[in-house]
DNA sequence: CAAGTAAAATAACAAGTGTTATATCATAGA
DNA sequence: TCTATGATATAACACTTGTTATTTTACTTG
């Protein structure tokens, strides 16, 4: 009765999608998924009523891609948080646009601006991925901390900071060291010292520039 | 000999700044700044060879901008880097696009993109200011850490952390409580605790959710 | 095979961008 | 006062954006 459908949803959405991973949400434009797709700017906007409609669904996308990285990361580290923040800094590391379109921009980018409904917050997100961000307060819990809750906020300010340097190349520490850090920084705020920062008077320390003027 | 110049580079100037301030970098245009230095877009190609030259200025007047806002931000602090991370993020919660264009995108906003020997790294950037941040670690190693370099690493990645979540709203601690927040967090870099951190089996804590899947 | 119908392609519109050619204007020097 | 000169304003070019009207194409049904 009609011409067949050649060019799917899915086709559009992953091209949107994948230009997203690889350039940012930015150069998602009419234009530029419709060559990429192989076809005329018609058929996204047969499928989509307009191009917010279409940022909207790769945002959705790019929510669920990264539960599931993060469901799939491998659970190595033993301390609290060790996992969480590996794979946050990570998915950082390995998918720079993605994570600066949710965690670092929430949706606004190059112009592009997302609903206030449409945004999700990083909690938001992070929970959605398995519930993870309570079962690390109860295990912080379990193990003995006065306020988990508290701990998770610290941790979670370390972790997102450690993400976000390594978009501007100023964290570059290896898995193994990302590990350490991590449980380090775990167990300096749980008030567990590993006899790594003994205070004293040693002055053997590498870093020796001179003076500055202000605190 | 010729008519008067009514124009100024610094008008000019001036003007692209403040709009970067208050609506970000991105809608720095040629027709915008005309507009709003009630003038055509005339006299910014007289004065700058292009738009790109504008930003590069715009982006070193931010520069300067943050070093002077560090500069003159008050003292309050004991701990070491308090002061450091109380007027960053101070100046992520009060310049959110300015924040965004120093120390999140490094140059890099909404399409415009500066030069790579343009872009500052935000150590070049904090060490302008008053070289503070080799004070502060030598201030470290004055009072007694074994690691000053590695402790302000931590810090940094703390404070940084901190900053970046003011922009998404998921940091909106007062000031009082950034303020301990850090002088906690330094202590427990440094290995000092200060009782607020007790571990041993106490469940009274106040968040509650049950159990997730996986760590 | 012919007809109808929906999908896809083409082309256009209006708005925005950087940039430049042209025209206007105001002022300093003759 | 007139003129030359450089600073502005106007207008246009070429390009990109989202979006839509129109045309072409291909396929299903009778």
């Amino acid at each position: 009765m009609a011409r067949k459908e050649t060019i799917t949803v899915d086709r559009i959405l992953e091209t949107a999608f994948a230009m997203t991973r690889e350039e940012g949400f930015a150069n998602v434009t009419a234009r530029k998924v419709a060559a990429r797709a192989g076809c005329s700017t018609q058929p996204i906007f047969r499928t989509y009523k307009n191009m917010e409609e279409l940022w909207s669904a790769v945002y959705l996308k790019a929510i669920s891609f990264f539960q599931d990285y993060y469901g799939l990361y491998p659970r190595t580290g033993k301390a609290p948080f060790a996992n969480l923040g590996m794979a946050y800094i990570a998915f950082a590391r390995e998918e720079k646009h993605l994570f600066e379109l949710l965690f670092l921009t929430g949706g606004t980018q190059g112009g592009v601006e997302l609903s206030e409904d449409q945004k999700k917050s990083m909690y938001e997100i992070l929970n959605g991925a398995g519930g993870n961000v309570v079962y690390e307060i109860n295990l912080a819990r379990v193990q003995g901390c006065a306020n988990p809750g508290d701990i998770f906020m610290k941790m979670w300010i370390f972790i997102h900071g450690a993400a976000c340097m390594t978009l501007t190349g100023d964290y570059d520490l290896s898995d193994l060291e990302t590990m350490v850090l991590l449980e380090h920084a775990y167990n300096a705020f749980a008030g567990r010292n590993i006899g790594e920062h003994p205070y004293g008077d040693d002055r053997d320390a590498d870093q020796g520039e001179e003076h500055g003027k202000t605190v």
